[in-house]
RNA sequence: AGGCGCGUAGCUCAGUUGGUUAGAGCGCUACCUUGACAUGGUAGAGGUCACCAGUUCGACCCUGGUCGUGCCUACCA
């Protein structure tokens, strides 16, 4: 074995391994376990999010899979209509062409080339972190069997009117021109302006100042244009007056009225507010209410259209704002600007400014799906992990508004229904189909909706649709309902919400029984990661590496904003002098587990990867210790507990404990947990004890041939059953070390990923070995303290007494004698009669027990004094808040009876303790 | 405006029905290349648990408030 760990090769190795021979398909007979992927995105590559999802997965696969369930961890991707879109116009405007000069046909055609071509980019990506998804049984969202679900689904729910067609307002995208979902517009505070307008009061009105015109306030001058009313609060004095006059709409050359509306607030701005049914969802509803008209002014491109006066026609929005501006001011109808912040409403794809436009769509009308929906959750047949997020899913639910479906993109779903030349509506598979159903004659003129559906419609039905619902059920009716849900806070309504309520509706069950929500990974200072901050991070760089100008070049490529490429350079460099170095992927899934405290963001630390990349080596060299001293030695195959020492006995059952804490952990989903017990017993107890304490036993083999054979079993086996703990989470060293370590032990098997989890069995614990090593460990430990703080150098072999113990103590010296020696590296250690005098010594207590290391020729006695004053000091510090508990007579009253004892037993152990020094103290001053 | 989090060692985080001398990793200091490992070993320093009040015999933990900070939802023309 190398020196050290060198986990790419490894990592390659083992999954073509475990892919090629079919390891992540289910197996056996167990209980079904199931999990589906949360589908990338094919254009997706993978983030730090997608790396902390799936090793979660990965880890709660794996664990169930080696538990003897029946596992199945679900694999597919999304078609992701408007990203997918995007990428491939864009390539072609590269290449000098475009969406349009190609056609419908020839560019999905495109699309399906380049999915073919790049859509597989995050597929090995995923690979790369470990992930033990059935690759056999991938699917896509546009796959034939998964869009005839779609269609299916549609249909039966336009059947039932819960699918409908409407003219109503929807968010529009002028750079995509296509309809986005309220959940897609993100709303960001902006700095603009308050525009405030007079709009000339008609028939001699005035207001209730004498004023001939009433003032509005507007953020967007340039809807002026489609106005079709000025509204007024009705209990607004200062306005009744004029509800039901007319107002000249300036620029307009028409007349519209002024309209009470509870809408207004009167303490907003002049309290008058001008009414666009057309361009403002709010105006909108008013308009509904006031039967106002509804004059629409933009162009899908929302550019200035042939219903507003001819100068602004053809001028882009924001063109059209400025010269109403200029125009109201050239009419002497400005009165004032004003700077204002406002909420802007933003594409979360195109970054484009949203528009509400007045167009045809497909929606879905959820508040009857939503009912069962809560109702799952409400009782328990659906919970989150953590609890809270259901109140955020509850009030989304409770408030949810009509979803619209349709896209006017050409890649995704195209909608399954055909218009006639009336515009009547015929929905069906497909045209012959709707012919069919419809009885209509071949020569019949059916024209097909050119629009496609929502990605997230696909995505709704993910978890039955992967499994073959409904057709080739034998999946489905294995793994469905799946067993946990694990993805971000932020798909919780885009995904979740609608997975629950289209899964219930048409399969009768839940998608699945817990849904686990992940926190966001941000950067070590805790900023989210971006690429216009330039603080990425590709889990791919921290497993393989990078050097330095080669993350630069990654970071500042294809800009959004060119301009920040520097300063991106700039903090790189600062942050990754020397570029990044590979850490392997179980460094890396080990951080994810470490930082994965349920309900928090984790703040993602390289340095944490480190540790755990040491900890991989860590591991690694004590298995070539163990192979060192087992391979071509001689020991047991087997060992029952009379034949083993204390120590054995002591690792086996921390042993037992760490499984317990693992299970314990694992059904809380606490992957930090996990770790924490796992990295704390094999680093810190079987490393640092148990592998120490096997030497003695193991370099006097001669003396003792039987305990040795023992000892070599029992690291052989902790380590073999460590690995086999580990594996969830480390998959690559520990299947690695396994495949060496397992054959010594004659275990069969092709794969540590095919063997049993260790139990969380409790036949294992000796709580009296345990306190024995605790023993062992605190009287080393003491002796050490001395050496060091007295600067003994390490080689130099120490004599030391015991003294003032109890038997148990005297009797676990003399068992324990070889081990003492070995590791506090003695001379020799003797017990001490308490009637004979100690020599000059440094003092160390161990309960009642004090270890001498005598000062002769070694110790400074000032340097002791020094020690002893301090250690009193702490004693005496913890002496006095227990004496004040203690003295407290309603702590005494009060508490419960074991709390005072121990209480009582603590502070007679430190005074006692504190006695032994102060006298130690006193006796290096006389002398 | 409403809702949900968070604030514990220099940094990143644990702390599970209120009883610990408040823990880990990294970093730091000193010593050490001892026959698995310097990606290591041994020892050590380092915290008024954001602040204030309350409940309690007892609060990092429960309650109320303050400050700081992050996010989500929702109408402001």
């Amino acid at each position: 074995m190398d020196k050290t760990f060198q986990p790419q090769q490894v990592e390659f190795h083992w999954y073509k391994i475990w892919e090629e021979r079919g390891y992540f398909a289910p197996r056996g007979n167990g209980q079904p376990y199931c999990i589906v992927i949360p589908p990338p995105n094919v254009t997706g590559r993978l983030h730090m999010g997608h790396g902390f999802q799936h090793a979660i997965m990965d880890a709660l696969t794996r664990y169930h899979r080696m538990m003897g369930r029946k596992t199945l961890w679900q694999v597919g991707t999304d078609h992701a209509g408007i990203a997918t879109q995007m990428v491939v116009e864009r390539q072609l405007l590269q290449q000098g062409s475009s969406r349009l000069e190609l056609g419908r046909e020839a560019f999905v055609k495109k699309v399906w080339e380049w999915k073919e071509e790049s859509g597989n980019a995050i597929t090995q990506q995923l690979r790369r972190m470990g992930s033990s998804l059935d690759w056999s049984r991938e699917r896509f969202t546009m796959d034939a069997g998964l869009s005839s679900v779609v269609e299916k689904v549609f249909i039966e729910l336009y059947e039932e009117g819960l699918i409908y067609r409407g003219k109503r307002l929807v968010n529009w995208d002028p750079k995509l021109h296509t309809a986005i979902s309220d959940l897609e517009v993100q709303s960001e505070e902006e700095q603009g302006h308050l525009w405030h307008f007079r709009y000339p009061l008609l028939d001699g009105a005035v207001t209730s100042s004498g004023e001939t015109y009433v003032t509005i306030a507007t953020t967007r001058p340039e809807t002026l244009l489609g106005d079709t009313a000025v509204a007024v609060n009705p209990d607004d004095d200062r306005y009744s007056a004029l509800i039901g006059k007319q107002v000249a709409l300036p620029l307009c050359d028409r007349n519209i009225p002024i309209i009470a509306d509870e809408y207004v607030d009167p303490e907003f701005g002049t309290g008058c507010v001008k009414i666009t049914p057309a361009h403002d969802f709010n105006d909108y509803q008013v308009g509904r209410r006031h039967d106002l008209e509804v004059i629409n002014i933009f162009t899908p491109d929302a550019c200035i259209n042939d219903n507003a006066p001819e100068p602004f026609r053809g001028k882009d929005r924001f063109e059209a704002r400025r010269d109403v501006v200029r125009a109201m001011e050239q009419a002497g109808l400005l009165e004032k600007i004003e700077d204002h912040k406002l909420k802007v409403p933003r594409g979360d794809r195109s970054g484009e400014v949203i528009e509400p436009y007045l167009t045809d769509q497909w929606y879905v009308s959820v508040k009857a799906l939503a009912e069962p929906a809560i109702r799952a959750v409400e009782n328990g047949d659906i919970e989150f992990v953590p609890k809270n997020w259901e109140n955020t899913y509850f009030a989304w639910m409770r408030d949810i508004q009509d979803w619209c479906i349709s896209r006017q993109l050409w890649w995704g779903h195209r909608i399954p229904a055909w218009y006639d030349e009336q515009g009547n509506v015929y929905v069906g598979h497909s045209e012959a189909d709707v012919r069919t159903r419809f009885n209509l004659a071949d020569s019949f003129v059916l024209r097909q909706d050119e629009d496609v559906l929502d990605t997230w419609f696909s995505s709704a039905l993910w978890t039955f649709s992967t499994l073959g619902w409904p057709e080739e059920r034998e999946f489905f009716d294995e793994f469905h309902p799946t067993d946990v849900l694990v993805t971000g806070f932020d798909i919780i309504f885009f995904w979740v919400a609608r997975m629950i309520m289209m899964t219930l509706k048409f399969t009768g069950e839940v998608p699945f029984s817990k849904v686990y929500i992940t926190g966001l990974v941000r950067d070590e200072h805790g900023q989210k990661m971006s690429k216009s901050k330039g603080n990425i991070l590709d889990p791919i760089d921290l497993i393989d590496g990078i050097g330095l100008d080669q993350l630069t070049a990654k970071r500042t490529s294809d800009m959004m904003q060119p301009q920040l490429a520097e300063k991106i350079a700039r903090y790189t460099r600062e942050s990754f002098p020397e570029g990044i170095e590979g850490y392997g992927t179980d460094a890396l899934r080990f951080t994810f587990y470490s930082l994965a405290s349920t309900g928090r963001d984790i703040k993602f630390d390289l340095g944490r990867t480190e540790g755990f990349r040491n900890f991989c080596n860590k591991i690694w060299n004590a298995a070539r210790y163990v192979m060192m001293n087992a391979e071509d030695k001689d020991y047991v195959l087997a060992a029952d507990t009379r034949s083993m020492s204390v120590t054995d006995r002591w690792i086996l059952s921390r042993f037992a404990r760490t499984t317990t804490e693992v299970h314990q952990a694992m059904t809380n989903y606490r992957f930090d947990l996990v770790t924490q017990s796992i990295h704390e017993f094999f680093w810190n107890e079987y490393c640092d004890w148990y592998v120490e304490l096997s030497k003695p036993v193991l370099w006097a083999d001669e003396e003792n041939p039987e305990a040795a054979k023992v000892t070599r079993f029992v690291l052989l086996s902790v380590l073999e059953q460590s690995l086999r703990l580990l594996h969830p989470f480390m998959p690559f060293i520990s299947e690695e070390i396994w495949q060496r370590v397992a054959p010594l032990l004659q275990k069969t098997g092709d794969s540590i990923m095919l063997a049993t989890y260790p139990d969380a069995g409790d036949s294992a614990l000796d709580a009296s070995a345990e306190a024995d090593v605790e023993w062992l460990k605190g009287v080393i430990e003491g002796i050490r303290n001395i050496r060091g703080e007295m600067n003994i150098p390490p080689g130099r072999e120490l004599t030391v007494f015991l003294r003032r113990g109890s038997q148990t103590d005297h009797d676990r010296l003399q068992a324990n004698r070889q081990y003492l020696t070995k590791l506090a590296k003695l001379e020799s250690i003797e017990w001490l009669d308490d009637k004979s005098d100690a020599p000059r010594s440094a003092t160390q207590l161990h309960g009642n027990l004090e270890i001498l290391v005598p000062l002769a020729g070694l110790i400074d006695v000032e340097a002791e004094q020094n020690r002893l004053t301090r250690e009193i000091g702490k004693l005496r510090s913890a002496l006095e808040s227990i004496s004040g508990k203690l003295g407290n007579k309603k702590f005494v009253a009060n508490a419960p009876a074991e709390i005072v004892e121990k209480e009582r037993r603590r502070e007679q152990e430190l005074q006692e303790a504190t006695r032994a020094l102060q006298q130690k103290l006193e006796a290096l001053h006389s002398d």
